[in-house]
DNA sequence: GTAATACCTAAACCTAACTTTAGGTCAAGG
DNA sequence: CCTTGACCTAAAGTTAGGTTTAGGTATTAC
């Protein structure tokens, strides 16, 4: 089995080396192993990482990711738990995508907006149209905005 | 022309009255009213907050959205500029959003994963299947996650 | 008159997630 | 031998985006 130094995981993931020792720091690789002080990352680390992204990126915390590492080291009694995080994220995802899709509508709203007052020379023309009396495609946008 | 005092808005957006004091102290509202010391909040901050909303959650910093507003109160001159802002946050928007969705694969996988896991009674028999051997719908899950 | 309500300011405080600093160990190369 | 490179620790510092605190004013309600 392989081992890697900090200064290539860094490499491998594009990871500041003071993050991956503050992540260690904060109980993210529960069974890494050390030759002296030395960090030895193992495929294992390297699978926790990925999935340390994946967390993150769903907005799970620090100290909630340490939670899963630990339950993963504890084996086969938490899988329930483990699989219940990921239903919850996946939720979390879906929701935040939804209301990245609300913002986009207004941006796209936002982005008609202009280029009219632009044209128009003023806004005055699109502030007579509001709120209900835009064009088809630019009023879905605007509304959806809302809720 | 209506105007609003603070409690009013902070319930109306559901925002601290602290929040909205601070957004007003970082320059967010540079044209706002004030009775002796009272805000007065009229449409133009509603109209400024639902943007700010949408500014914040497309990723802008606050001293952005400040410079944004400072923009709007400068009059038709920056038009473009302020076009310019919403498609940058645009383009923003829809890679975060490209993002999740990545992120939405591996934590779909994940949730096959521990299903699998657990009527299988352990791990082994999946991961003799990585890293190219799963179910093709998981597989497509697995690989898009990566990149 | 006094109590509750709705505001105000300045300044201190908070949190998460890092990053930086200061001072070290250890092995290989010239 | 001595320098370079890769690593180490503990502790302090940083940043954004607020929140809390302490102390005050003005209006309305009983």
């Amino acid at each position: 089995m392989r081992s890697y130094g900090i200064g290539q995981i860094s490499k491998m993931f594009d990871l500041p080396i003071s993050t991956l020792r503050y992540y260690d720091k904060e109980g993210l690789f529960p069974d890494l192993a050390r030759y002296g002080d030395r960090r030895l990352f193992s495929d294992r680390e390297i699978d926790a990482l990925r999935v340390i992204e994946c967390l993150k990126a769903s907005g799970l915390e620090i100290k909630d990711i340490k939670q899963f590492m630990q339950w993963c080291s504890e084996g086969p009694s938490t899988y329930a738990k483990r699989k219940q995080l990921f239903e919850d994220r996946r939720i979390a995802v879906e929701e935040e995508i939804q209301q990245l899709q609300k913002t986009l509508d207004l941006l796209n709203y936002k982005c008609w907006y202009y280029e009219t007052a632009m044209n128009d020379g003023g806004e005055d023309k699109i502030q007579r149209m509001l709120p209900d009396g835009l064009p088809e495609d630019i009023q879905k946008l605007y509304d959806n905005s809302f809720r």
